[in-house]
RNA sequence: GCCUCCGUAGCUCAGUGGAUAGAGCAACGGCCUUCUAAUCCGUCGGUCGCAGGUUCGAAUCCUGCCGGAGGCACCA
C-alpha cells in the first residue's frame, strides 16, 4: 500500500462516519493525508484526521479515531492500527504490503515519483535574466540552480513549463557596454562610466578578430563602428552566458529579447510596447501627467504609480516589462512565475499590478518569488573580473554537481553563506557526496550481485522485515509525495533534504542487510528480494538527483 | 520613516498547526577477516530572539518590540 492509497482508504472511512452522524461535510483525500511519524513507535504512517474532524461533527476525537481504527483494521495490508495521544491514528503495514513498493519502483523506473497533481497547468518560469553585458557571476548562480530545479520539479508533477531568460538587450546599459568594448577594440582608455573588468578587454580582442576591418571603419565612421562592435560583443557575450549555463546543466526553453519588444512589425505595425500601452489604456489604467505617460499600478496595491514614457518620450524599462508580461499572456501561459533576488523585491508590487491591469487574476496568474542572496566565504577572487566571482570560475573550482546541490539544498528565502572549501571537500561533511556515494553503492551491489549469481527471479516482499528495511521502504514510499509537495510549494530543496534521508536509510540498510550471502550461506529468495530493494533505492536516488540537475555516478 | 525576508544546538541549517524540536559538522568514544569504512553505531549539546494573543494543541498563525540582510527612481 502506498501512502496515497492509505489516505484514500481513510477518506472513505471518515466520509462514512461523518455521514452517519448526519453531517454533510465533504471529506477529501487531502483531509486524511498520512505522514511518516518521527517516532518509530508511532507506526509506519499516522493521521490527525480524527482531531481535525471531531469538532466539526461534534464528536470526541479519540472516539472518532477508535471508529476509524476499527474499520481500518479490516483493510487488507494494514497489520496494526491504534489510537494514540489526543486522537492520532497510527497505522502499520504488513511487510508484504510495504515491500511491494520495491517492485513498483523498479517497474516504474524513471517515472516513479512523477505525478499529475499539476496536470493541465501551463507555467512560465522566468529566472536569471542577467544583462548580457558581462559574464554570469555569484549573484546569478543561486537562481540558475534553483530555477532549473524548480522547472524540473514542476514538470515531474505534470505541469507544462517553459523556462525563460529575459535578455535586457535594449537601453542605456547596452550602449555603455558597446562604448566600453569599442574602447578596448581601439586600444583607447576606457570611458569614464565604462564597465570594469578584464573581460571587456577579452571581448575587445574577440570582436576585433570577428570584424577585421573595424579599426579602419572607426576612423571614418565611428558611429557605425560602435553599432557593429556593440552588436558583435553582445552576441559573443550572450553565447558565452549560454555556454556557462549549459555547463551548469541549466536549460532555458526561451531566450526572450527585450529589443524585440521595441521593434515595430515588418508591416509597420506598432511595437509590442506601444500596443501594450494601448491595451492597458483600453483597460482604463493609463494616464498622462507632467509630459509623461503613467500606469495606475496603485489600483492594485503598488505603493506608487509608475511611468511608461518619460518626459523625453523614451520608454522606461518598466514599459518593456509590461509588454513582456502581455507577451506571456498572449502565448497562453496561466501562471507566470518570476524568480528574483531580494534586491528586486520592490518589483513585486508593480509586476503584480501589471498582471491585474492586464486583466489577470493577481492571486493565481502571477507569482513573484523572492530569494535571499548568497555569499561565499573562502572563495578565491576571480582571475578575470576583479572582485566579481564568475560562474565559470565557480564551476572550475567547485564543479557543477557540488555547486548545484549546495545551492538547491536551502529554501530560497533563507540567507545562505557557503564555505567554498566545504563544498569542494570530498569527505562526509559534504552531503552531495553522501548522496552520490549511496547511489554508487547501489551500483556496486548490483555488480557484485551479478558476479555472485544473484538474479531477480524471485520477489518475496514479506521477507523484508528488518527494521532498516521497513525504514528504507518507508522512504521510498514517501518520494512521490515529496516531489508533489516540492512542486506545489516551489521548494526544490525538499528534494535534496529527502535524498539525504534516503541515503542515510540506504546506508544503514546496507550495513545490516546483505544482498550477497556471506561465506557458505546459499543464495535464498531473501537475497534476491533484497536485490530488488537495492535497485529501487538506486532508482529513487537517481530520479531525485536528476530533479536537482546533479549527476548520479555509478562509481565515485 | 515605510515595505520584504531572516533570527532554531558551539558552526551551517532542516522543520506544510500536531506526539519527547531534528540533521550534518565540530568535540569525545566505538566497528574494517565485511556487497568499497566517502559508510555505520554511541555520547555530549536547546530560554526555537523577547513579550503578549489565537486553540484541544504554536518553532509554525496574529500583534508589538529587539537584532541582522535587502529594498523604497521619469536608473537599467
Amino acid at each position: 500500500m502506498t501512502p496515497q492509497e492509505l489516505s484514500q482508504a481513510l477518506a472513505a472511512i471518515l466520509a462514512d462516519l461523518v455521514a452517519a452522524r448526519g453531517s454533510d461535510i465533504e471529506v477529501t483525500e487531502q483531509d486524511t493525508q498520512v505522514e511518516r511519524p518521527k517516532n518509530r513507535d508511532h507506526g509506519d504512517w499516522a493521521s490527525n484526521a480524527a482531531m481535525k474532524f471531531a469538532k466539526r461533527v461534534g464528536a470526541n476525537p479519540r472516539e472518532l479515531a477508535e471508529e476509524i481504527v476499527a474499520r481500518a483494521l479490516q483493510i487488507d495490508g494494514i497489520a496494526h492500527a491504534e489510537v494514540a495521544g489526543p486522537g492520532f491514528i497510527n497505522l502499520t503495514l504488513d511487510a508484504a504490503s510495504a515491500g511491494e513498493t520495491a517492485r513498483r519502483v523498479v517497474e516504474q523506473g524513471e517515472r516513479y515519483g512523477r505525478s499529475d497533481v499539476l496536470a493541465g497547468q501551463s507555467i512560465n518560469l522566468e529566472f536569471v535574466s542577467a544583462n548580457p553585458t558581462g559574464p554570469l557571476h555569484m549573484g546569478h548562480t543561486r537562481w540558475a540552480a534553483l530555477g532549473d530545479s524548480t522547472a524540473r520539479v514542476l514538470r515531474a508533477a505534470g505541469a507544462q513549463v517553459t523556462s525563460e531568460y529575459y535578455i535586457n538587450d535594449a537601453g542605456s546599459q547596452m550602449n555603455k557596454f558597446g562604448r566600453s568594448v569599442l574602447a578596448a577594440v581601439l586600444g583607447e582608455d576606457a570611458p569614464e562610466d565604462a564597465y570594469p573588468g578584464e573581460y571587456i578587454q577579452e571581448l575587445g580582442r574577440k570582436v576585433r578578430e570577428q570584424l577585421p576591418y573595424i579599426v579602419e571603419l572607426a576612423a571614418s565612421d565611428r558611429a557605425q563602428a560602435l553599432e557593429e562592435v556593440q552588436e558583435a560583443a553582445y552576441q559573443t557575450q550572450l553565447a558565452e552566458i549560454k555556454d556557462s549555463l549549459e555547463r551548469f546543466n541549466v536549460h532555458f526553453d526561451v531566450y526572450f529579447s527585450e529589443r524585440s519588444l521595441h521593434e515595430a512589425g515588418p508591416d509597420g505595425s506598432p511595437s509590442p510596447i506601444s500596443s501594450a500601452i494601448d491595451r492597458l489604456r483600453e483597460q482604463g489604467y493609463v494616464f498622462e501627467e507632467d509630459d509623461a505617460i503613467w500606469v495606475r499600478t496603485t489600483a492594485f496595491g503598488d505603493d506608487k504609480d509608475r511611468v511608461f514614457t518619460r518626459g523625453n518620450g523614451v520608454y522606461t524599462y518598466f514599459a518593456a516589462d509590461a509588454a513582456y508580461y502581455l507577451s506571456k499572456m498572449d502565448r497562453g501561459f496561466g501562471e507566470k512565475i518570476y524568480l528574483l533576488g531580494a534586491d528586486h523585491h520592490g518589483y513585486i508590487g508593480r509586476l503584480t499590478a501589471i498582471a491585474g491591469a492586464a486583466g489577470d487574476n493577481i492571486e493565481t496568474d502571477i507569482s513573484v518569488l523572492i530569494g535571499q542572496l548568497v555569499n561565499l566565504n573562502g572563495a578565491r577572487l576571480s582571475k578575470r573580473a576583479g572582485n566579481i566571482i564568475e560562474l565559470d570560475d565557480l564551476l572550475e573550482w567547485l564543479g557543477s554537481d557540488a555547486l548545484r546541490y549546495w545551492l538547491a539544498r536551502y529554501p530560497a528565502d533563507s540567507p545562505l553563506s557557503l564555505d567554498g572549501e566545504k563544498v569542494r571537500s570530498r569527505t562526509n561533511d559534504n552531503p552531495v557526496f553522501y548522496v552520490q556515494y549511496a547511489h554508487a553503492r547501489t551500483c556496486a551491489v548490483d555488480r557484485n550481485a551479478e558476479a555472485a549469481g544473484i538474479d531477480r527471479s524471485a520477489f518475496a516482499p514479506e521477507l523484508l522485515t528488518h527494521a532498516t528495511e521497513t525504514e528504507l521502504l518507508g522512504k521510498l514510499q514517501q518520494y512521490p509525495g515529496i516531489v508533489a509537495g516540492a512542486a506545489e510549494l516551489r521548494e526544490p530543496h525538499r528534494i535534496a533534504r529527502f535524498l539525504e534521508e534516503l541515503a542515510g536509510a540506504y546506508h544503514r540498510w546496507y550495513d545490516n542487510c546483505r544482498v550477497i550471502p556471506l561465506g557458505e550461506e546459499p543464495v535464498a529468495d531473501l537475497h534476491r528480494t533484497r536485490l530488488w530493494l537495492n535497485d529501487a533505492a538506486g532508482q529513487v536516488l537517481r530520479n531525485g538527483l536528476d530533479l536537482l540537475g546533479v549527476s548520479a555516478p555509478e562509481r565515485l
